[in-house]
DNA sequence: GTGGTCTAGACCACG
DNA sequence: GTGGTCTAGACCACC
């Protein structure tokens, strides 16, 4: 399923999940109408419980990203329906920016970085 | 203090406060030298409890960015100093930007959201 | 879990809790993957607040010892990934080999208790 | 007087310049007999509280270093007679012993260390 | 006046 | 069951 856990990231499993599985739909890998892995084979794959995949999985249909259905599984919706304010992405950026700024990258730098990030998501 | 904390934001309150500083830091408007508002001044003005606070400015110190005196209380050092590795700010980004991307901005606007975001920063 | 807090030590509890843990690292007694006792029954076994523990497990995290999951515990990781300047090492021998010489102990007898201690310690 | 202080290090400052004091004692530098610097002038030189000094001053002349005298100033009195129990010196070792093993020191880059700081006392 | 630490006890989040 | 966070309030250490 092309998702890695990162046991020493701050971020909870099921956040890191819920994270991954956007970029992947961001990115295009995951299209309208692709079907997710079942939980419990998720769950087998990253050695991790299976409530921890339900939960995330929870929280994407939640944002509208995907709709689960008993016994089919779930399926990505639609890019466009996801229900994240302008103020959850905001402060992302912020912070993100804050972070590379903090950490001495110039202007320039940051730039090339942003641009090169996005380059391999499916921006319209 | 320019500090304020969201009820809703699902981050700890500690956790918001070191991220609303790093920001202040990362503008400019807390510079080298300056000295943070008393642990238990803020605390007052954010009406929460003082470990709270506590808790934050340790977190800060933790990374370098502050440095904390019994008698004298806490204030910024360098923003060079800071501990954050590569890993952390390219995960912080690349998160920010799939959120921009499934909430369906363009790669113009984005990139526009971003030179509008740096601009408020203070970088190199 | 072969933990000892001296309320005569000077030095916080929640530090003593610290310092013994990477004593036992050291030592070789906890060693990579081994599992910490839960924040809660340290607790208890210790006589102290269950956020005393939790303090001193924030340390050791931070300094890259030990890495603490929610439902799982804390759980050593690597003696090398550990965080220790060298200027921090200096300065605690520096202030250990003045002790004993103050104590009016000679040249011979100090090395033979730096060995004698370094032999109960892992080293490489 | 050959003291410096560094506000990174997490000893409060009093406690920097009684170790500070100790190491000019354990090497020699300051003999038996000889008046330390006034409270005064040692607090402008470091740039210090008054009080500060005093207080370093009061812990030394509690461990028998040095005696003060009304209008004499302070003087180191012997190394012998210092109180410095087994128990604290064995304590400070193993610390920075442990320090040194989890830095990923070899045991004989360690006993190098030991006998190149122990070069630089004056032990018996 | 500063910050540091600890306790007791509650409630939440994660796996 | 695990750890995380927060509060209220006390007392200590430092400058």
């Amino acid at each position: 399923m092309l998702i890695t856990i990162d046991p020493a990231d701050r971020r909870p499993i099921y956040q890191q999940i819920v994270d991954e599985i956007k970029a992947l739909i961001a990115q295009g890998v995951l299209q309208e109408g692709t079907t997710l892995a079942p939980v419990r084979q998720l769950a087998a794959d990253l050695d991790v419980n299976l409530n921890t995949v339900a939960t995330a999985y929870r929280v994407l249909q939640g944002e509208g990203l995907i709709t689960v259905r008993h016994g089919s599984g779930a399926v990505i919706t639609s890019r466009t329906t996801a229900t994240s304010s302008q103020d959850d992405w905001r402060k992302a950026l912020r912070t993100a920016l804050a972070q590379m700024v903090l950490a001495g990258l110039p202007r320039t730098e940051i730039l090339q970085q942003v641009t090169a990030e996005l380059r391999a998501l499916k921006a319209k």
